[in-house]
DNA sequence: CATGAATGAGGCTTCATTCAT
DNA sequence: CATGAATGAAGCCTCATTCAT
């Protein structure tokens, strides 16, 4: 019965954090980070400010998990969807960069915040940003190594590639007020993939 | 006489409020536009928080004006080196993503913040932001479809190229800490192109 | 039985009541008054905070206690010690002077609380303080105007004499950080009580 | 005339910062530091709060300047009072006792503050605290070690006597609104001075 | 009895902006 | 032109207190 009673309490924190965390994204991407007021975030998510500090150590902490929440997604399912597509570079690469851009689409204002306000962070804060970006990208890197000693790919920067994914990725959400004027998400993906691959192949 | 005296104020105006563009630009790139007080930026430049309101409305003035700078300067040069490159569409989009790069590079912060901050401004200033961008990206968009027409490239996308471009242009700015560790300006900009212009190639 | 319920009752009361104002003058004395938190509070004493409302009923209410304790124990403890103490005033005062330096040292937190806070309380609690410590004074003040009487001291103004006397008592509290290194509490009882006494004899 | 500029600005500063001061000590004093809002001693300097800021950090920097304030002044007269009054030990007593007194009297909430509130201040200002009582204390201890060598006094233990010194004087800030009542300062000092003299002689 | 999640008033502090000099 | 002292609105955060469980 304890361990009923711990868990569906740990349920009750976990449900909270997110409602907070939730109403917070929101408004950081509506308003940007600095025009939030924690009254506007405690409004929104239904409940008083002062509930916010006992979830989250101060403003900056919300800015913080709400960016850590999308890349942790990135880390968690990009390389599952990955390695799911089996050992064919390019399929893995299709597989990955589609997962990419689903989770981004998903979630576009904390991708934005990412972007726009990790400056804003703390060396701390920044740090772990750094650290799950860099675990993000790893598996593409993987991906393209494994191209090029297979002779799939030619031998390019596979950094830069990387990188170049990445961005293109991000666009999806930086640009989307733009691109989805004429384009959707499965035409987005596919045609950039199809600039990618062109590129890579011998 | 008269008109000398005038030019000359209208020189040392001009001189004045380029010094406080300047301090103000280093200062929100430093530490973000919110976290930059207009007291830092009067020391920084050298002169008094109330002199900087004789030259610029009020604080979002000063950042509309930092980000309307450089993107200024993109309308100003692509263009120009753009047609200085002759009709061939590749050599054109070499000769205006290069210039693109090296605008960036000389103004990183300037390009960071037009990505952070652009969010920051009232409508009336995103609307100009918008502008600018659409006619930065113009000559790049006709260069695309002139190599179309003339069977030089494949029947892409030409905005969404475009888009990449202007993505992977940027990209030097954004992630500079990262990419400067193994690249320089010069090798960035000819392996872009080559994986760009591979993609474009029939 | 009903009678042994409620003693019983009654003595884990008292027992919880002392308990959390334990915890609480400790902190008070710690941290002072304002900067110590009722969750501070609850934590030492190992309780939750709603509790310490069903024994307070607000913190001023703590502080009330914390320091009627002190007193209470003063007006307690002084008289009785010098009415064994016999006829002779000095003697006396000796006794009397010893039994408050004794009592003070045993809780000088909340010694040094009275003095720090007594003008946090609202009049009413004020009001309580002033008639305790009145009552404290009263024994002393006799013994002089006996001592007078009998001519075994000059005629002093009683008053200021035990002014003093409250006063160097409850200097063991205020210094004891400094005092502590060169005397202890036996050698500042009897040292002032000669200076004292050399003062009053004729 | 640049000279003449600058200290009219220091004069404007200085009386600012007195203003300010005087406010706060006040209020401090009616009301105890907690309890005394930045706001209220705004209004009661006639400015505005943000004004207090341009002349210290913080409020309890405000709480730090009042004590450092009257401290300051005992440093300052209490030496050159004892030194006016000649060799003779117990000439300077009365002379610099009956100063320490007069100080007091003249700003007895800050002396009072400098009791409940210095455990208040950080570290860094409690010890600046420590090092100006030390300081005051000095001139004491040496006039009674003189007095001492000359066979004026017993041989007392001098820094047990200059701590009820100190102690009866800060007695007159600390109980007076019940020792007024019979007593004015005149009174207060000489029959003080008379029994802490009475106990030094042979 | 006991808990501790939730409340929300209110405090300290910052900082863009103004204006008298 | 230039200064910088002064303003005051507004934001973040704390913490005493309550109440449903």
């Amino acid at each position: 019965m304890a361990q009923h009673q711990g868990s569906a309490k740990a349920d009750r924190v976990a449900r909270r954090r997110a409602e907070i965390l939730r109403a917070a994204v929101q408004l950081f991407q509506e308003d940007g980070y600095h025009a939030t007021t924690t009254h506007a975030v405690a409004e929104r998510a239904g409940i008083s400010v002062g509930l916010i500090y006992q979830y989250f150590g101060n403003k900056e902490d919300l800015l913080r998990a709400a960016i850590v929440d999308i890349l942790g997604e990135f880390r968690d399912r990009i390389p599952a969807a990955m390695s799911q597509a089996g050992d064919d570079p390019e399929a893995r690469i299709r597989r990955g960069f589609r997962t990419l851009v689903e989770v981004i689409d998903g979630k576009p204002e904390a991708t934005v915040l990412s972007y726009r306000e990790s400056m804003t962070l703390a060396r701390e804060g920044r740090d772990e940003l750094k650290r799950l970006e860099v675990e993000t990208a790893e598996p593409f890197r993987q991906a393209i190594e494994d191209g090029i000693s297979s002779d799939d790919f030619r031998a390019v920067d596979a950094d830069l590639v990387v990188h170049n994914l990445l961005l293109v990725a991000h666009g999806w959400a930086l640009k989307r007020w733009r691109l989805s004027g004429w384009l959707d998400l499965d035409a987005y993906v596919e045609r950039e993939l199809d600039l990618l691959l062109r590129a890579l192949r011998p």
